[in-house]
DNA sequence: TGTACATCAGTGAACGCGCGTTCACTGATGTAC
DNA sequence: TGTACATCAGTGAACGCGCGTTCACTGATGTAC
């Protein structure tokens, strides 16, 4: 990341890169000040340039913040996609897998993650945003599409509810006890550990057996 | 609210309630522009006092914030243990009161609900505030206590695990989905029934034998 | 009941600051011929 | 290969603004006697 502006990249009058170096500069100032302090008058000072010169490549700075969300949803979805690797070996190990993703992406980058979920914008922003947000809860409806065909027919719930309970469930552990931030609450376990025995015992309500650890 | 000086409340040169009346003020401005668009200043204007006058009752602008969050909190429990009732008639029905009571907090005071979650603020900024936010969590695990003890021993799971996961899936819902301000996102179905549908299914897998609807 | 006085909760002017945004401009790039 | 020129991505100065914070101050309150 040579053009990040922090090691002094510019090649000259013009930047080269300077659309992915503000977005670089906004995840960092939003992972170290959270979403509010992060200014686009800084974006631009730690990328390097004039104050004004943000206005080539965005409208305001509400339009980076959008840019760094939706990055972060692709990026999550794609994380969310390899987690379930095509449900291998199994669809349940793997359904695990993606509550053990979420977690890790929202400890690993929590730019990103207050970026998509807390910087005020609407998720309808623009149609790029409500997009790639739509995008990003796919592989996991994919999953539960899965592992709800595991279950008797006659008890089989909706994928989408499935997708949304795992959804919901891990978001709540994420936001109040798994962030990488100062925001982050006091747990007397892994996040993990509740995250993955929520799953198992809201499975075990669906009817799918497996044997339980005593 | 006489003293919130928007009615002009204002008795002569000493405000008269001005501590409670910047409170009223920035949970005004919260609701409407979220926790990073409220200033101390503003509140000050709203309440009919200079700029300098709330330095007499906050040390700075998070200690106000924190004063609210820690009243947030305070009447989040409150409206939880209203909801719980003592478990009248039963800990089920009453459990899933609390579940509806906190979707009901994340609608209907969505200032008090960002100030307690969103603000930016470390839970433990000082100890009130700390307190007031384990004191909230209390009424669930008394609940998820009366709920465990309803199951059969050797599977009786710990409480406040129980809790934990039923505070975390409200918590997912209501903050992605259940909010009252514009970082709602939509959903097929209400908030309510999504919640209620979780808990019944998780309940289902600690073996809490009910009448499933088909 | 009246007066003196301490205490307290406000004022308002001032300060430095950083932000967002606009503007005419200019240096660099790349393309047509 | 060289030159002219259009386009583009920057500059830097300027603007108005609102914020946070300090300061000496002053008006109101309440209490002791």
């Amino acid at each position: 990341m040579s053009w990040s502006g922090k090691e002094g990249g510019r090649r000259g009058y013009h930047h080269g890169n300077l659309r992915e170096a503000l977005v670089a500069a906004a995840l960092d100032l939003i992972g170290q000040k959270g979403p509010a302090g992060f200014t686009f008058a800084e974006a631009a000072r730690q990328a390097g340039v004039s104050a004004a010169a943000p206005y080539r490549h965005f409208r305001d700075r509400d339009a980076l913040m959008a840019d760094v969300a939706r990055r972060g949803f692709e990026l999550f979805a794609a994380r969310q996609e390899a987690a379930w690797d095509g449900g291998r070996p199994a669809p349940l190990p793997a359904l695990q897998r993606m509550g053990a993703a979420y977690l890790a992406f929202a400890r690993e980058e929590p730019a990103y993650f207050s970026a998509m979920f807390e910087c005020g914008l609407p998720p309808a922003y623009n149609r790029e945003l409500e997009e790639a947000g739509d995008r990003a809860i796919a592989p996991l409806r994919t999953a539960c599409e899965a592992v709800a065909a595991t279950l008797p027919s006659e008890k089989r719930p909706p994928a989408m509810m499935m997708a949304l309970h795992i959804w919901t469930q891990s978001h709540g552990i994420a936001s109040l006890f798994g962030r990488g931030d100062r925001a982050r609450r006091p747990l007397p376990m892994a996040p993990e550990e509740l995250l993955e025995a929520a799953t198992l015992i809201y499975l075990d309500g669906l009817g799918l057996h497996r044997a339980r650890p005593s």
